[in-house]
DNA sequence: ATGGTTGACTTTCAA
């Protein structure tokens, strides 16, 4: 099975890569992030046409997250808990049933938190804090469980091109890395870090200044895994050619290929 | 070079 994570910056501009992109890579389960579309506006019937059900979390112009799947859901829920008052639509959780057993999965957007000295860090922070919480009790279901997404966090400067650059943004700051850290060693193993220590793996290119050119990326797209999906990884493909696209994302496909 | 680009959407904001 193969299960992907993607940021595609806009469904509506986006929608003929997407298309294509699932025709070529063919994932099982894809979870999608910044869809800046509202649910009832979200094009759902050009992706169920491939075979995929379709469950969003969408939102007026920003942010909204969605899951394909081939299986069908047995469960989705909506949302990151923990703060009644957060209207961003940035989680979503599918649950469903394999030849191995239940499996969980994740589509989230953590907040970008920028600029540090404004109300955008302190809610990033927040939001992982939250995170950290409902994932520990996820944990103790001893479940397959994939929590996939734009974390918005670098976590290592081998995850970047030029670590002083990033010196003090709200991706590469000690609050930022230290809490993606904690959710790490509450039991969940990053993908990619699992199959390769190779530098300069980058999920991101910046629209601006020849980013993608120049290779000027950043890692902070990242599929985490439980213990009981970890032991079911087989390989990860971040799929970089898709960066070269006509209309790309600024962000590239993760996918894992797993064992259910 | 204090810039640069893209998307959603009114006019700038978010990234």
């Amino acid at each position: 099975m193969k299960i992907a994570t993607w940021n595609i910056n806009g469904v509506k501009a986006r929608i003929d890569t997407v298309l294509s992109w699932l025709e070529q890579s063919a994932p099982d389960i894809a979870c999608l992030q910044e869809i800046k579309s509202v649910d009832e506006n979200f094009p759902r019937e050009a992706f169920e046409a491939l075979g995929y059900n379709v469950e969003t979390n969408g939102q007026k112009g920003f942010n909204g997250v969605a899951i394909f799947s081939r299986l069908p859901f047995d469960e989705v829920n909506r949302g990151l808990p923990g703060d009644d008052d957060d209207e961003q639509a940035r989680f979503i959780e599918g649950v469903f049933s394999t030849s191995n057993g239940v499996l969980r999965v994740v589509s989230l957007y953590l907040p970008n938190g920028n600029p540090v000295d404004s109300d955008k860090f302190p809610y990033k922070l927040g939001w992982m804090d939250r995170l950290d919480a409902w994932a520990r009790e996820r944990l103790a279901l001893e479940e397959p469980l994939v929590l996939a997404g734009d974390y918005n966090v670098i976590p290592m400067p081998g995850d970047c091109h030029d670590p002083a650059v990033w010196e003090g943004d709200a991706l590469y700051r000690p609050e930022s890395r230290g809490a993606f850290r904690r959710l790490a060693n509450a039991g969940f193993t990053d993908a990619l870090r699992a199959v390769t220590d190779a530098p300069e793996t980058y999920t991101f290119w910046d629209y601006q200044a020849g980013a993608w050119q120049k290779n000027n990326g950043i890692r902070i797209d990242h599929l985490m895994l439980s213990p009981e999906a970890a032991n079911r990884l087989e390989s990860v493909d971040v799929e970089k050619h898709v960066r070269g696209w006509e209309k790309p994302s600024d962000h590239v496909p993760v996918v894992a290929q797993m064992a259910f």
